[in-house]
DNA sequence: CTGCATCCCCACGGATACTG
DNA sequence: CAGTATCCGTGGGGATGCAG
């Protein structure tokens, strides 16, 4: 997921590719967004719709695309308290471009699959 | 990573998006699949291009990416022996998504940059 | 030159329990 | 309900040395 390195050899932090990509290439990231492309959701809303992912992940998780401005929070001062996450109008954007990749995934996987028989085949 | 998931809750390693999404989010194959998108490349050649890679490391990726496809690697019976990977026809088609992807960085690297300081500010 | 084998570390992330 | 705190196992991946 390193898609930039300074003159020295050290990692640009600052990369923008590599910050997306990043993002991207985490755990749960793509997930929690492609089931917030459906609307908004509650925190345990997403409990129930990712159903293998941890209270403490889901969190940790929602806070960095958060911080991102990719997710916005809103918390709802009801007792008890409720808290709704949904797409900024940044974090919207993103869906394009990862449904790109979704389609070149549906488009080549039969292929992928093939490909792997093969190699595992001559193995 | 993980975008689909059978009706019992347990992963779906047959997801074709899961698939591509594993690679394109491990740590070195966006960058060597960018590598390769100026031309073939030879084993040490990566090991200059990428300066930050081990040699396990990249012989993992390679294979990992030859196992699918997207790589041909090709041994030239020299003494010493040299190796030639290249993209395969089905490995250029990623380069189009991978670029969607990309793009959508540099247009939104400074909003995120911005949202980052924000946030932290707020904290 | 192109790898493979081995050792080893640490951070990613799961499980569990607790709080406002 | 929506988190936080803590503990801990696993495996990704770096470093090094060896082999064909």
């Amino acid at each position: 997921m390193v898609l930039a390195r300074r003159p020295d050899g050290s990692l640009d932090s600052q990369c923008p590719v590599r910050d997306v990509l990043d993002r991207i290439g985490d755990k749960w990231s793509t997930l929690i967004l492609a089931t917030l492309a459906a609307g908004p959701h509650r925190f345990s809303a997403f409990l129930r719709a990712i159903p293998d992912i941890s209270k403490r992940m889901l969190t940790q998780t929602l806070r960095d695309l958060e911080r991102d401005g990719l997710v916005a929070r809103t918390v709802f001062p009801t007792r008890p308290p409720s808290v709704e996450y949904r797409l900024t109008p940044l974090g919207a954007t993103i869906l394009e471009p990862l449904a790109s990749l979704v389609q070149w995934a549906n488009r080549s996987h039969a292929a992928i699959k093939v490909a792997r028989m093969a190699f595992d085949a001559a193995g």
